[in-house]
Order: structure tokens, then C-alpha cells, then sequence
DNA sequence: AGCCCCGTGTCAGGCCCGTGTCAGCTTGGC
DNA sequence: GCCAAGCTGACACGGGCCTGACACGGGGCT
């Protein structure tokens, strides 16, 4: 998944950074409004992780202005001391809200629950031809047996999942498991494809290519 | 997709059209106020790639105008030092601007992020006599047979799916599949209805050819 | 620390499929 | 019947895609 994080304080972006990767997931970083301003003109985003106190201006107005042209997922960022109840921020528009200093696990949890539930209504478990696909436990279960996902090859198939017999170009797979910054080449892509092909071959589910265009996955 | 770039700088424009070609779009290139508005009165586009200094004028001048009688997405391109913030851009009816130098990437990414905000949102599926065709999916289903098309049959499949009921032209079937300096014979044209046709004969869907005028799709 | 191992992204070589052209044929208009 | 316009099977080319091998780096274990 690809998410946005405003947040000035470096240390603690990049702290935040490194854990959400770990998950697999691309995260871009704006220290100020204006730069998330330019990011999300850019890029299509799964969650917007925002704090409220930022050099130039304040979280709230943003938030409320975004609304109402982004339909992206937030979850707001304050601190203790900023006075800020759950009722209060959830009026603004946004998804959740954590308060810091906060727990990378914490923070997690508080992701995938956000995205659960704005996502595409995504049951815990997929039915993907003959095998059962865990996204939240990055398992395929096949025939009784259940086998972890890589990191990459779990995010790949959480979007080929989502959009079911859609053509999903190499670039715009890019966009999804990569920040923007990350200099990745689209043989990248044919790589994890060809990786994800042998791990869904025995359940009948197939990655189609189309030239020139991108790949669809299908199943019976 | 069909671009129109006004840019008077040849070396940057051919780069530019090298570069969004190998997306799968066809690029027309104006180098002067003048022609991009002959380029206008001719074609319908889906973006506009505006260059703000010309030979010829100020761009933000044509840009006022154009937008009061055509409704194009406009993606504005201006030197560093020309100052132009977003909300300075925006006013003047511009979906986004970038400034140079540029990355080629982060020009796809923005023609992205502007077409699928401004886009018209394709339909899930089209109808099609007694088939339905998925234009995201690329492809077509009848009688529970689903079965994929190519890269050039879906994009003429949507051409004409879009023009229900009206005659094209070679000419202008060769310009919304081909970038205006591709040299290719109408020829081809004529090679892809027949492909076509194959595929939708069986779902009674015909592609009729007007002598001397051109191609109209009909169904039952 | 040192070691190993696993996950990741790149690269080069080769395959093969989509693509556009051509030549010869058919069709339609006058 | 003649010519132009359109149809079509066959073909060659080029580049998009695949894949095995590799280098790199970070984590975890001893």
C-alpha cells in the first residue's frame, strides 16, 4: 500500500518510515503542507498519515480542505497536549487519530484497521481460485497446506486481489508498492509478477499478461 | 489517449513525445500559439500540455481563453523563475503545472493524477449487442465466454464504443491511435477492423464501412 | 563482532508475440 | 467493364516480456 506521511519532525518521520516498510508498504514523506499539497497532485494514495502541527499552518484547515477533493483515508497525528478528543477530529474528516508519543505497533494496527475499512470492503479472507488468500497474515492456503508471502509478493497480490480481471499497467503497480522516489525499474514488476505466478500456479489462479498494456489476474 | 503539447523547444518536445509514447498515447505537437489552436479547432484531446512562454504570446493568455470554449485538462509548463505557485496556476484554469527542468516521470505521473481526476469515468461495462465489453478488464464477454483483446483492438473497441452509432474516418481512426508522426498507411486501419470484426461477428455486433466515408459500429 | 541467510532489485540474453506492410484479390460504383 | 476502395492471408521485424544468475544489504543468530 502507499501511504503519504506529513510530519516535520524528521527523526520521528523517519523512524515511522522504516516500520511501515518493514510492512512492505511505500511510504512518501512531506514536512510541510504545501509539499503534501504537491504529493497527493501527483500520486494516488491508500492513507494519509497527517500531524496536525506543521511550519506552515495548521493540520486541521488542510484536512478539511482535502476532504473535499480526496476521498484518501486519514489518520491524524497530535500530540498530548494539543486538546483534541476523538469526536472532535473525526468531525474534520478523519479516519482515526493517535495520540504521540504513540507505539510503532500501535500505529500499525491503527492502519490496518483504517484501511480495512475504507478500503474495498476486504473480507479477512480471499477465495482466489482453488486456495484461500490471508492478507492480513500474508499466508496462501492450498490443498490443507498454508504458506507465507514475501513482503513484495504479498502487496502484489493484494492489488491484483482487489481489482479482480482489471489490466493494471506496470506503472501503476509501480505506484503502488514503491514511494516515489524509490528508483525502481518496471522489470522490477515482471520479476515479482514471474515470483507470484509460481506460488498461484497450483491453485489455478494465473496472472495474464497483455502486451503493451499490463497484467490481469484471473481465476475460475 | 490523445495528447496536444505546445512547446517551442524541438529538442524538449521530441523528448516529451518519445517518452509519452511509450505509454500508449498519441502526441500531437503545436510550436506556436497560432498552431496549437489549429490543432484544437481539428481534434478533441484529452490533455493539453501548455508551454506558458511562446514565440507567439503569453500561454496564460490562451489558456484564459481557451478554457471559456473548451473544457481540455491543462497541465501548464513553466520555468523555475517564472514565479507561479499552485493557487496562481489553478486561478488562470489549469488542472496542474510542473515546472522545468522536469523528470520524465514525474510528467507521467502528473498527466496520471490530471486524467484521472478530470477523465470521464469509464463505464464499469458497455453493452454490446448481445456481449458486454470491459474496458478496464480488456475484455470481451459472451455467452459466459470471456475472452481477452489486444493492446490496439481494445483501444479501436473503445473508439468506437464511445462513438456509438457515428461514421469515423480512417483519418480519424488513425489519429486517435497513432501519434500524428507515426507513419503508418490507413491501411492498418483496415487490417484492425478486420481483427475486429472477427471478434465481434459472433455477438452481432457489426462494423459497417460507409465507401469513400469511413466505419460506423452497429448491433441489434 | 562475525557469520550466514534470506529478501530484494538489476542485468543480459533470448524468446516470441503483436504489429504493420504488402500483394493479390474482391467488391461496389459509374 | 473499368477503376478505385476495401478486404485478407502471409510475412518479417522489433521490442516487450521472461528468466536464470548475481550482487547487495540488512537481520538474526551464535
Amino acid at each position: 500500500m502507499r501511504f503519504l506521511l506529513v510530519e516535520d519532525n524528521i527523526e520521528l518521520a523517519e523512524a515511522i518510515i522504516a516500520r511501515l516498510s518493514l510492512d512492505g508498504h511505500a511510504v512518501d514523506h512531506a514536512k510541510t503542507l504545501a509539499a503534501a499539497d504537491e504529493w497527493l497532485a501527483v500520486a494516488e494514495y491508500d492513507l494519509m498519515l497527517l500531524d496536525v502541527m506543521l511550519p506552515d499552518g495548521d493540520g486541521r484547515a488542510f484536512l478539511r480542505k482535502t476532504r473535499t477533493t480526496e476521498r484518501v483515508p486519514v489518520i491524524v497525528l497530535t500530540a498530548r497536549s494539543q486538546v483534541s478528543d476523538r469526536v472532535d477530529t473525526l468531525d474534520l474528516g478523519a479516519d482515526d487519530y493517535i495520540t504521540k508519543p504513540f507505539d510503532f505497533a500501535e500505529l500499525e494496527a491503527r492502519c490496518r484497521a483504517v484501511l480495512r475499512r475504507r478500503g474495498t470492503p476486504t473480507p479477512a479472507l480471499i477465495p482466489l481460485g482453488g486456495a484461500l488468500f490471508d492478507p492480513s497474515g500474508g499466508t496462501l492456503s492450498h490443498d490443507g497446506e498454508t504458506k507465507p508471502l514475501r513482503n513484495r509478493e504479498l502487496r502484489l497480490l493484494e492489488v491484483f486481489a482487489r481489482n479482480k480481471g482489471k489490466i493494471l499497467s506496470k506503472t501503476q503497480l509501480l505506484d503502488r508498492l514503491f514511494s516515489q522516489d524509490a528508483e525502481v525499474s518496471e522489470n522490477a514488476i515482471e520479476v515479482y509478477v514471474a515470483r507470484l505466478r509460481k506460488r498461484l500456479s497450483a491453485a489455478g489462479v494465473e496472472i495474464e499478461t497483455v502486451r503493451g498494456v499490463g497484467y490481469r489476474m484471473t481465476w475460475a
